[in-house]
DNA sequence: TTGTAAGCGTTATCAC
DNA sequence: GTGATAACGCTTACAA
């Protein structure tokens, strides 16, 4: 086992101090042209790599992202993911991810343990049971110690931090008025129960899209789902004899449950009835009928949560900037699912 | 922004020295009861956390372990690192991910950073360009240095460590076993080409399997799909006028475009064609009709995968210690892809 | 029982 | 042009 060179090493093997060292290979002016190339020379061949550790105890920074999100398994969340690797990656950044597993504890202990120092900042999305307990101490506490913190996708509104979000209202109202103008009437909607933030807006793009289409609103086409697990029986359930003729569902998930229950009482999607879905996942693209959907950019949101986060630790007086929170427009991907 | 707390404040602040605040809150018996009491007091009500940077230069341990995987958006990796995640976390382990895209450059750098300390060491499954290009002189390197390296899915035989695998050959018998077992007799292969090895693997299996049950090979009945993003297309073509009775793919995605081609023809899967694939996706659930799979136990390969590393890790003379190999079962999951 | 000092690997300041 | 020293935050012999 080689052991990893240091300054240290350098300087007794070329026997010189360790400043000189790290002076020449700084490429200091401070250092005779003779001795740097001795020294560069000297840390090429035995390939030479600075210790992080050491660097980042001495800057008191790490150059190192903290993501946390609620669930690895999940296809939008890696998508985030992705587009914050690459742009931390292109400004020198690593990335940590920590799944909170949407555990509050797992959630407070990630952040806890980051914090100490392996982390600069964090880009978080909070955990489930989180939203629903409303403490939010964790998150102050960080940003208080002045470590800059990003929240995507599931925000907490009272926390004064930069955000990227997407506008769910108004996707879940493009989605509406896509059915609307293909003709639809009766439109059921499929959602979650309101404390999961998304289902509560999205919920809300629906009633807003069908006033401003002067349709009445029957709330007796409206599900919101509960347990995930039972969700297929129940939506399988919810769509017998309401005879609609579309449904917007807030996951992909539930509109393939849809699409299921509607084939099973011999309707044929999109002929009799249209589905549109938020979420654009493997699964729309591939199903048969492929989904009609909202597609949320994954991508481009970690892509710009990590640009807020490293804008504010390159800025020296970030701490009077005023937070920004960006809103990522959704597209319209229309696929086989809602008729022409 | 409130400063972070050290033990040289602490000592300032309560009027000891440092050390005496180091051994009290590591419940050192040299301190008395009294001083003991008075400086945990204080580092509780002010929330002391030691710093992870510090801790990991002086110990010359991170506690943590670097992953590096092709790609993120992608479900089994993800699978896997779950399991990882789980294991470490479990052992007081932190988990860094790095993508490397499947390229071997960016697997190179990632490994490289992360390998000057900040990372005691690493698991990876390889890229496709690093396999390509047979060049392994990072890994060697790494594991010259003394960091343990755990490869998992795509390894590399040549390389000495430990590694955790799927009998990809043994999981193709059992697929194509189980079409023959059900009266299959034309049974198709979709594969990769070869120099990915899993491809490879895969292929030799479905070999295998036709001769143990004297089924004539025949050539024209094999595609390997050189291109994913012609993919769809290429097994189209392949699966015209083959009138196979069933069709083995590598992967969820050349199943489920080999049962949409079956249809266009015509044909109903499962019942004028069976298709099973590889690698147990989420995909697979949802597809109408589902798929019969081969499951690869992604969070299964990553928890070995972090037992073996955390071993090493924690084994001192670990050097002698010989390397495993681990290779995790495959499971048949019968779903309605396959007819009865 | 408490404190001093060296060391982990680096850089910055200042002295020679 | 080169080197000693202090510092980042922590642990641990060793001294007092």
């Amino acid at each position: 086992m080689k052991k990893r060179l240091t300054l240290k090493l350098i300087a007794k093997e070329l026997d010189v101090s360790i400043s000189t060292v790290s002076k020449a290979l700084r490429d200091s002016a401070e250092i005779s042209e003779d001795t740097r190339q001795k020294i560069k020379a000297f840390a090429k061949l035995y390939n030479y790599k600075p210790n992080n550790i050491a660097l980042s105890l001495k800057n008191r920074k790490s150059k190192t992202i903290g993501v946390i999100i609620p669930e690895i398994v999940h296809h939008y969340f890696t998508t985030v993911i992705s587009g914050i690797e690459q742009v931390a990656n292109e400004k020198g950044y690593h990335v940590i991810i920590c799944t909170s597993n949407n555990s509050f504890d797992k959630e407070v202990i990630n952040m806890e343990i980051l914090a100490n120092g392996s982390t600069d900042g964090f880009i978080l999305s909070v955990a489930k049971e989180t939203q629903q307990k409303g403490d939010y101490h964790h998150l102050t506490e960080v940003i208080e110690q002045g470590m800059p913190l990003v929240m995507f996708d599931r925000v907490i509104e009272e926390i004064n931090c930069d955000k990227v979000i997407i506008d769910d209202t108004l996707g879940a109202k493009k989605a509406v008025q896509h059915l609307v103008n293909l003709g639809c009437k009766k439109i059921g909607l499929i959602s979650t129960i309101d404390y999961v933030s998304v289902g509560k807006l999205r919920t809300q793009g629906y009633l807003e899209a069908l006033s401003e289409n002067n349709l009445e609103l029957n709330e007796s086409l409206i599900l919101k789902v509960d347990d995930f697990d039972q969700s297929e029986e129940e939506i399988s359930r919810f769509l017998s004899d309401k005879s609609m003729d579309a449904v917007f569902a807030v996951n992909e998930h539930f509109a393939i449950y849809a699409i299921k229950a509607f084939k099973e009482q011999g309707l044929d999607v999109p002929k009799d009835v249209s589905v549109i879905a938020f979420t654009d996942g493997e699964l729309s693209k591939r199903f048969i009928p492929s989904l009609t959907t909202i597609n949320q950019h994954g991508e481009e949101m970690g892509a710009q949560a990590a640009r807020l986060l490293i804008k504010k630790l390159e800025n020296d007086d970030s701490e009077d900037e005023p937070f920004e929170t960006i809103i990522i427009e959704t597209g319209l991907v229309e696929r086989n699912s809602t008729k022409r």
